[in-house]
RNA sequence: GGUGCCAUAGCUCAGUUGGUAGAGCAUCGGACUGAAAAUCCGUGUGUCCCCGGUUCGAUUCCUGGUGGCACCA
């Protein structure tokens, strides 16, 4: 049976270099997963894949969208899949590596078959929002949708006004969306989880934000400046900088809010990746092993 | 050396007319399905600097000490 290994883990805990290690081993591309190095123009403060690195391992998804085009995870979980079973035509594994926990979803166990909003209903909810406060929307939400109502967090906007959006589009309630048939993959998915102490992971946290700031973040965030408001830039490294560049914070205590959020950052990825008991941990250092549970899953044959 | 002010949570500080204490930030935990590095929720036992005194009771008042800051020499 065809294998796809997910590499996953905190940010900072080494997925990159692991990744390019195991590529090279096992002659094959990496997919990456993570929801900002898939922009062009984000490559120092995402930590993207250096082009060297690129030459070294084919990679898929890294540096394909311009700041202002719209993504999803629903759309990586259609590219994937299409890039999958591509590639298991003539390989029996492919390598995922990333951290976006939603994306790393979306391709494992898939996501409902939710519409797309449209700019107009998005336009007019913010709008409400903006004059009515999230209060009236959430009382029109028990109007539409009184199971979702139920179970929303209706002290979360965005999570209010996603489902006023559907119920507004399509007439339908937003719950009756939800929960589909959990699709079956025509392969089998090995995830491993790269685990460092928390002290350490903190540490080379801190110490990659210095080396981005020494590798000319500050000029990559200043070019980027004018597309301040697009969604790709609300991002950790990006939105402290702005705050520095218009004159609000100083460069240290900036740098220091990047560190601080991207620790945050890194402990909302392990509290999501908690739940998921399929997850193997592994020390990152520890790479034979590592590739000896790949080998062993191969050629379990089930 | 003298005088004054200060010492409370990891940090900045409030407060208790004497009944052992609380904010912001940090920290930590959680939620999460088409914008997810987003968005949202929750989380505070600390020798109240140390020794002694007054008191039923002191972090609070008093004596002394230690440390910091300011001013005067």
């Amino acid at each position: 049976m065809n294998t796809l290994v997910v590499l996953l883990g905190p940010t900072g805990a080494g997925k990159t270099e692991l990744s390019l290690s195991l590529a090279e081993f096992f002659h094959i591309p990496i997919i990456n997963c993570d929801s900002r190095q898939l922009f062009r123009d984000l490559k120092i403060g995402t930590a993207a894949p250096t082009p060297d690195e690129q030459k070294r391992v084919k990679h898929y998804f890294v540096g394909t969208l311009a700041l202002d085009e719209y993504y999803s995870a629903a759309q990586y979980e259609i590219d994937v899949m299409k890039l999958l079973q591509e590639q298991f035509q003539t390989k029996p594994i492919a390598l995922l590596s990333g951290g976006s926990m939603l994306y790393i979803d979306a391709v494992c166990k898939g996501i409902d078959d939710i519409p797309t909003v449209d700019s107009y209903t998005r336009q007019m909810l913010q709008d409400r929002y903006a004059k009515e406060g999230l209060e009236n929307l959430c009382n029109e939400l028990q109007q539409l949708d009184p199971s979702y109502y139920k179970e929303v967090d209706r002290c979360n906007p965005k999570r209010v006004i996603h489902a006023l959006e559907i119920c507004k589009m399509t007439g339908k309630p937003y719950s009756s969306f939800r929960n589909q048939v959990k699709p079956q993959r025509p392969f089998q998915i090995l995830k491993i989880g790269l685990q460092r102490e928390r002290e350490e992971l903190y540490k080379r946290i801190n110490a990659r934000v210095d080396k981005m700031i020494e590798n000319g973040l500050i000029e990559e965030v200043k070019r980027v400046y004018p597309y301040r408001s697009f969604n790709s830039l609300n991002t950790v490294g990006y939105k402290e900088l702005f705050n520095y560049l218009d004159g609000e914070w100083t460069l240290d205590f900036a740098i220091e809010k990047i560190k601080q959020n991207s620790r945050i950052y890194s402990r909302k990825q392990t509290t999501w990746y908690r739940k998921d008991e399929t997850i193997i941990w592994l020390n990152p250092d520890d790479i034979d092993n590592i590739r000896n549970i790949i080998t062993n899953k191969l050629m379990n044959k089930q």
